[in-house]
DNA sequence: CGGCTACTTCGGCAATTGTCGAATGGAGGG
DNA sequence: CCCTCCATTCGACAATTGCCGAAGTAGCCG
């Protein structure tokens, strides 16, 4: 495991604490997102649970940065002790030249997967069939981030090593600009999901939009993380 | 200014700071770097400058992360009431994909600089000739931090959006790993400048190898930000 | 030499933190 | 219904912080 991926990844999150209007809060969302119980921190930390609880609860208004980097390192710890998931995936994501508040996960499979495995493992529902019915690795892009910030050079490097590839936008309305911005790239991946949205919420010209353009179209409302880790059960 | 780079700044100063083993020294660190007094911060912060002192001196083990936060808006908010050059050169740094640490500074320039402009502007002193007598561009690298985390792939994006610029080493002991690094990328930029030694340290073979790539190699021990700063007024 | 600026050190003290541990509640499983 | 686990709230208190302001040092400039 790079010592540089954990460093960055611990420094991205305790800058993030240290920033936030409510760093409790803050400290909570990166817990959950580690899949870590309070208890298991408090242990690792060596106090009692209700420290933690308190931290996230607010009721410390301005913590002391000595306890911030116990609680990261203690994270970061815990994640290793479990094969180290999360560094992996944000390791990957630097690696790709992209923040990770811009691109959530990208991932090469090693061998190809067929889209209706794919889609059963995020829980989606296809909307329109393409050209190809695999893919061989994933992009999670936050389609707002991604589609202010990223320059049409950047777009392109979204394709990691492969356009055969799922691009899954979140925090997605309606579908509208996603689909836009694939009429202008090119190629188009092999399919495009929409993340946070159901059937009836779907812009009406997004499925005729993606049978242009050839690339298979679905939408979930799946749990991300839980997504993340079911992919992982595909290769 | 894109709220983004000063967030993204932010973010990793604050969370450097938090994570340090000496935070007062990583606060000083940033406070030079930005080219702010002590007394300058603290009329920011509406406090007395000796509590900046106390802070960069080590008298409080654990600051709390609200003292960090207003240390952090205040050093950004100078910068941007001078014009936002240090927010400004993070954003290049960042939109090139890389990380702030491998990458100090990434800049095209207007118009063709000549070369001996160029190496007048950073006090350098040219070892070998190179083929070509102009550079449109810039690039400031940490070198062991450079060699031993890009990828070939990412080795090139270093070169911006030309091949016609000076890569910049610094921490630099001899110049073997930069010069030998050289001969394995294709093509070589116009001028490869060694930071931190003078022509009597440098590595035996460098000149050579130099002339075998045809790039100018030149040497300098100028004060890095200082020699950004003057770089400014070439264009 | 005097004045000015930048910075350091330190005493002091009100305010806040770091943490324990008790009490409590909700959810899930046997 | 009971047990276990996870989480929250809060009183308590020793320890530390946040900051002022005084005194001092060093360097620069006229």
């Amino acid at each position: 495991m790079s010592d540089t991926a954990r460093e960055e990844l611990a420094r991205r999150i305790a800058g993030e604490i240290t920033l936030s209007d409510d760093p409790g809060a803050t400290l909570r969302k990166w817990r959950t997102d580690f899949d870590i119980s309070q208890t298991e921190l408090a242990a690792q930390l060596d106090v009692s649970s209700s420290v933690v609880s308190d931290y996230e609860s607010g009721r410390r208004e301005s913590p002391g940065i000595g306890v911030i980097r116990r609680m990261v390192n203690a994270l970061l710890a815990i994640d290793e002790t479990r094969g180290g998931g999360h560094i992996r995936q944000f390791a990957r994501v630097l690696s790709a030249g992209f923040e990770s508040d811009i691109v959530h996960d990208l991932r090469e499979y090693p061998t190809a997967v067929p889209l209706d495995r794919f889609y059963d493992a995020i829980d989606a529902t296809e909307i329109t069939r393409g050209k190809r019915d695999y893919v061989n690795g994933h992009t999670v892009i936050n389609s707002i981030q991604a589609i202010t910030r990223l320059s049409s050079e950047e777009f392109y490097r979204l394709y990691g090593q492969s356009t055969d590839r799922a691009l899954m936008f979140t925090d997605v309305t309606r579908g509208e600009s996603p689909l836009v911005a694939m009429r202008v790239v090119t190629p188009t991946p092999n399919a495009v999901v929409l993340h946070g949205l159901g059937e009836d919420d779907l812009w009406e010209h997004a499925p005729a939009l993606a049978n242009i353009d050839g690339f298979s179209l679905a939408v979930t409302n799946c749990d991300i993380e839980t997504a993340l880790n079911d992919l992982r059960t595909l290769s």
